[in-house]
DNA sequence: GCCGACGGTGAGCGAGCGCTTAGCGTAGCC
DNA sequence: GGCTACGCTAAGCGCTCGCTCACCGTCGGC
């Protein structure tokens, strides 16, 4: 929770670092279309469409329209693990950080629903060489959350016994946060991020946390 | 583990129920092709090469390229809800049958890995009445495992808070497999099953298996 | 031996794809 | 005002897509 302007509602935009106007308009236009249809269905000319351009304007910004998932996948990405390092370099101990990461992570995934499932779907729609770049920043991404079960582990507040199928049951929970969340569904990304903290808690067999009295308590 | 012929090794081939030896060729390569590059990747020729046949002969047998993937869509929908129906109303109790679902619904996701990937993640490629009709499938295996959970709580052996949120993260968990699995990786369809059926009785708050001896045994 | 049914092929249709190119309007500098 | 640089468009190229159609070989019934 140390990470309060990454949480959903008044979320900063994350495209801002995307530097001429059109081009960012062009890239967020092309999220959406991959989010919503997937990168094969969607069209070069569905994605000029809704940023207000001809067909042809989205090649003076983009070489061409794999370009644009590689730009989305990458600053996707580097979002995801920069706010899994905030969280599992903070301060505190291996199960507040633990919460704080998967917390974070799920709010992220569930409040950016449409980046976070070109991100985590479109994977293999890249090029080669563009899929070995995302796959090492995966593979970091996977590394912060080993380290902070590691550290539980070591500490004696966690009780693991297979950290790696562990760590890799953790992150799968969260990603899939980003197929089943509806933005019109009865649950608030920070619902959901603080649940599965929670259950997230008890796979690595933390002690249980029902510290607030008076807790929201999910009906 | 009640469902012994159903785990990977020998398994049976489920699309025995598909008739014309020639239809079932094309629906087997179908599966491959969508699994490897996604429905709207694949092109018919491409199916029809697979099964060693002209472009032409894939239309004999289905009217389209979609009546292909939503018989896919719909006999694996059949195929995993048989699998849950069978361990949530075998007997034992909540404990034992959630463990035995929860393992055997991802033995099946990761030893059909091919056939989960297109069940799990080409839904929104189906139009909106076969997408209807699979929907109403995928209600029934939440409505399972939400009563397997139910169950477990109204005995006493499991402690959840949110029944519906633990539910859809447990089916969460399972079907993500589909996603990351690789045959060709350290763990074994079974291996992950036991690992996850673990792991989701520590998040319903059940005490832990721990079959050998001289285990751990926290609290 | 002839015939119809059936399962298959080769060629190709209209459409839509990713992407290119020639040219246009405008803003900024002199 | 004259000129260049730049962002953008209209038109369209070459290609591949899902799908169709005219035709063909084989095989059981008579």
């Amino acid at each position: 929770m140390s990470t309060a302007e990454e949480t959903t509602g008044g979320e900063v935009e994350p495209w801002e670092e995307v530097t001429p106007d059109a081009a960012r308009r062009l890239l967020v236009a092309a999220v959406e279309a991959f989010a919503e249809r997937g990168y094969h269905a969607t069209t070069t000319r569905d994605i000029a469409g809704r940023a207000g351009m001809s067909p042809a304007a989205l090649y003076i910004h983009y070489k061409t329209k794999e370009e644009l998932l590689h730009r989305i996948s990458r600053i996707g990405h580097d979002r995801a693990l920069d706010i899994l390092r905030t969280a599992a370099r903070g301060e505190g101990s291996a199960r507040e950080r633990l919460a704080d990461a998967v917390s974070s992570f799920v709010r992220w995934h569930a409040g950016r629903r449409t980046t976070a499932r070109v991100v985590q779907y479109e994977l293999d729609a890249l090029g080669p060489e563009a899929r070995a770049e995302i796959v090492a920043l995966r593979r970091q991404v996977d590394a912060e959350v080993r380290g902070i079960i590691e550290d539980g582990v070591a500490s004696g507040e966690f009780d693991v016994l297979d950290v790696k199928g562990t760590t890799l049951a953790v992150l799968s929970l969260c990603i899939d946060v980003a197929r089943w969340f509806d933005v019109n569904g009865p649950r608030t990304p920070e619902e959901v991020g603080a649940l599965y903290a929670d259950l997230v808690l008890r796979m690595v067999g933390a002690e249980p946390a029902r510290p607030q009295d008076g807790a929201p308590a999910y009906r």
